[in-house]
DNA sequence: GTCTATAGGAAGATAGAC
DNA sequence: GTCTATCTTCCTATAGAC
């Protein structure tokens, strides 16, 4: 096989485990099938990673990082505020009937780094990320259209990032299409109450 | 060790297996540290139990039905319906935090029936037994109260099923007693607000 | 029904040649 | 840096005595 720098086969490596992982699940990925899924040997594998932990500690922030980037790119101003909220739930929507198995993916790796000793900061930094996510969409919401909230960013942003994080479980698990156009407007509703001025 | 009728043991294994996987998690959860747990042999497992697999399938199913007894004992009516509402999530809100791990234990099931073949079915009924639960409480609430609904019961139970699992998921992960009381009362206002009468 | 002992396999990690 | 071969450990499941 090619030589490759380190630094690279590490990348290449957790891109082949997010693969394997979103494809066969976190209990039954093996660092076996990830080196088999990337083309190297196992032995490749070791050479870069001191340990399987060291690998699923790259997928963890990568995959991260990487959800984040999805939402924000989701939420782009439109006309009026309800229009961008309905938007923005629907193309983040749209994301997860595309890539289900990559959203389940990211609930078991939170998973599995609770049950890790040494692993729950990587938990807790996933889901601050997430509220820290929202927090800043609804500032810019506000600036955007000059509201005051009815309750804090804080309370509002950890509100809609596990709503959110719910409502995605729910459909991973039941499926079911059609329902999700009136769950969404009522989410959407909310939202725009929530956010709408009051003075 | 004291004989004991089959179906017996296997509630007996059931039981010390959801105590195990509480604790350890059920990646790390093994047929010897389930049997360690109940205080019988390897064999004692493999007498009651064919598979790992089956005891899991009874695990699931038993800790569904568990949590499905919580939620409902947690909705006692009140004197008003918001105090109702916010009584119910306070009660549900009290067992998460006496029982994290259990409730942890949830999603780690259902993760594990999504990613087993044959198993998908299991994670369904579980979340479909949330919906009719909440559907149920909400026909509840709406007689006691002679409410009309601004949004069709199917929809209100879902969403409010999605996000309940959402809020309690994040409480796990970010922990934060403080924050969850003003997005306990954010909830229950909307809640209220869903389902005051209209007419 | 319950036990001890063990078969059989798979996974994480390493050794040493190239 | 990459390979093949192997070590070691631990798991599920079974065999067979009591």
């Amino acid at each position: 096989m090619a030589r490759m720098p380190s630094a690279q086969r590490r990348r290449q490596l957790t891109e082949a485990a997010i693969r394997a992982m979103a494809r066969d699940g976190v209990a039954k990925t093996t660092t076996r099938s990830i080196a088999a899924e990337a083309g190297v040997s196992l032995s490749v594998f070791h050479y870069c990673f001191d340990s399987k932990q060291e690998l699923i500690e790259a997928v963890i922030t990568t995959i991260t990082d990487h959800y984040v980037t999805i939402v924000k790119e989701a939420l782009k101003p439109r006309e009026t505020l309800e229009e961008t909220v309905r938007a923005g739930f629907q193309a983040y929507w749209d994301h997860v009937r595309a890539h289900p198995d990559e959203h389940m993916l990211t609930y078991e790796l939170t998973q599995y780094a609770l049950r890790e000793p040494g692993f729950e900061q990587l938990a807790r930094r996933q889901y601050e990320l997430y509220g820290e996510l929202y927090t800043e969409l609804i500032e810019q919401l506000r600036q955007d259209n000059d509201l005051r909230l009815r309750v804090p960013v804080s309370v509002l942003a950890r509100y809609l990032a596990a709503m959110t994080d719910g409502l995605t479980l729910n459909y991973l698990v039941l499926g079911d299409e059609e329902a999700w156009t009136d769950i969404l407007d009522t989410v959407t509703a909310h939202v725009a109450g929530l956010v709408t001025a009051e003075g």
